[in-house]
DNA sequence: TCTATATTCAACTAATCAGTTTATTAATGA
DNA sequence: TCATTAATAAACTGATTAGTTGAATATAGA
């Protein structure tokens, strides 16, 4: 795997059971056995994924006593979105223009028919 | 790797090679070898990152005597951004309810003053 | 200090990934 | 038919991944 910025958020985001933490994240911060507590697989697995998680930037902790609360940090998941819109406009752009393009060449075979 | 849509499409795009082949995509249709010849690598490895995207949906494929031209489909990058979008939403709005909720105590605590 | 709880570390396994090289298939055109 | 070009297939390697189990660390509280 790449280890830049974008390719280590996309790769976390790869997996169900990190998209699920994320999304339990949203709704409030918690710690790694809460978010372990819905999964099948051990607590030392879940603890992987957060380690993920938190190297790709997508979540930070705290420390609480023994706890190491997790919560969401929304940037690097605006990066890949921004990422992807962009890479989205950019089709689109040149969508309207061949759009504008098939238009063009068929005002110009009308222009032909008038002539 | 999981084999659902959403974890097919931010595996595919966690690779920077496979962004930059979508980048070019976004541009016009191209063929394998006009895509593999900015890269380093081999054309067998731009010929796998081609069949990664296209199981992903990020693409398709037409015929063209022995050309098979790829072209991008953006409906996966869409349920992408939208899966993100959403996961921010749900944050944002939690968010709003925490910033209402201490809105509300900051009143509640005038008012205490004021009586 | 002792014990319980939360979490991480270390070592291991099976599967997958990204790349290579060599060989094969498919279609064109002389 | 034969040579050329585009692309894929097959077999292999080294690195990485996701999971496991067992041991270690850190903090709280009796």
């Amino acid at each position: 795997m790449s280890n830049d910025s974008l390719s280590l958020t996309f790769a976390a985001l790869a997996d169900p059971t990190r998209r699920a933490i994320l999304g339990r994240l949203a709704e409030s911060q918690a710690t790694v056995n809460e978010l372990a507590e819905p999964f099948v697989m051990s607590l030392q697995a879940v603890s992987k994924h957060v380690t993920v998680l938190e190297a790709a930037g997508l979540i930070s902790r705290g420390r609480d006593a023994q706890y190491r609360p997790c919560r969401l940090e929304p940037a690097p998941m605006q990066v890949a979105a921004d990422w992807i819109v962009r890479n989205r406009e950019i089709w689109t752009e040149r969508y309207d223009q061949l759009e504008q393009h098939l238009v063009r060449i068929t005002n110009d075979k009308k222009k032909e028919k008038e002539s």
